[in-house]
Parts: structure tokens; sequence; C-alpha cells
DNA sequence: CTTAAATCGGGTAATTAGGGGT
DNA sequence: TCTGTCCTAATTACCCGATTTA
């Protein structure tokens, strides 16, 4: 069948970042409002994080989720 | 990948435009079903969705997944 | 024509949004 | 100031069998 190109941005349920932040999904509502974070917003209003940002501040914070070794 | 002629419509189905939104495709199905998507029918009863419609709202969303070319 | 995957429906749990208060 | 919890309403995810698609 028709297979589109997969560049399209992975991203992750509110959820899914707070179990990586060890937060609570409300906090990363807050964070999300608070425009520490980008949010993309599903037709029904539910939030959507971009993977790669969330990873990049973990790295940030100095945790490392390291599936892949750092580079520095 | 398949070669398709720019000037015809690309159309999705409910799976690929689920993965853009990070969604389960029920949930696409129901957006259709609420007006909040054009849906196309196959013969058979099956949804497809304008590639166009679903870039364009997810651009509204707050994401810009456009790395390919520009949609003009 | 056969096989495997996807999408149809419906129905029911789980998640999320938003506000308020600790 | 920041975070976790309580509440209700809305949205989304997973269950099934049957049909359509590739």
């Amino acid at each position: 069948m028709a297979t589109i190109d997969d560049t399209a941005e992975q991203l992750l349920t509110p959820s899914e970042v707070a179990a990586r932040f060890r937060v609570d999904p409300k906090t990363v509502t807050r964070w999300a409002n608070a425009g520490k974070l980008s949010s993309i917003r599903t037709l029904g209003g539910h939030r959507r994080f971009r993977r790669s940002e969330v990873e990049e501040l973990l790295a940030a914070s100095g945790l490392a989720e390291d599936h892949r070794h750092p580079a520095a």
C-alpha cells in the first residue's frame, strides 16, 4: 500500500512524559501551560509532547536515559 | 516508496493519521464522525483522509513538521 | 483465490483537562 | 513558587467479531 514517509515527529502522552520525570501528569500539564514544554493538541484537546524535546530536557537536567551513550 | 503525482490529492489511512497525532486509529474515526476531519469513503466503507488537511491541523496544533518540501 | 493486516461497528475501562485547595 | 491530590466532564484506549483492503 502507499507507505508514507515516516518523517513524523514522535510524540509522547502526558503520562509518558510524567513517568520520565517522575512527576505527576498534572505537573507536566502545568509545564506546558507555563510554556516550558512545547505541546501539540489532539483534536479533542489532549496534549502530546515532542519526544526529542523531552529527552533533551532530561539530558539538560543531568539525567541521561542512556539508550545512547553520551557523546560528550 | 510509491511515486505519486503531486497534482493528485494524497490520501492517508486512519492508521497514518493516528500515527501523526499519536492517538488510536479509532480516535481518528471518531474525529471523522464528529465532523472534525473530512473523510473520504472507499466503496467498502473504509475512511481515507486528505493529507493536506491533516498537515494543516497538525500545524495549527503547534507542530510544523515540514522538513521535506514547503506546502506553500 | 488465499493469506495477513487494517478498518469497520459497538461497548467499556483508563487517561486527560480544568478548577480549587493543601 | 512549585507540586500532589480531589472532583466532574470530556476524550481517548482497548476489547470483541465481521468485513474490507492489499
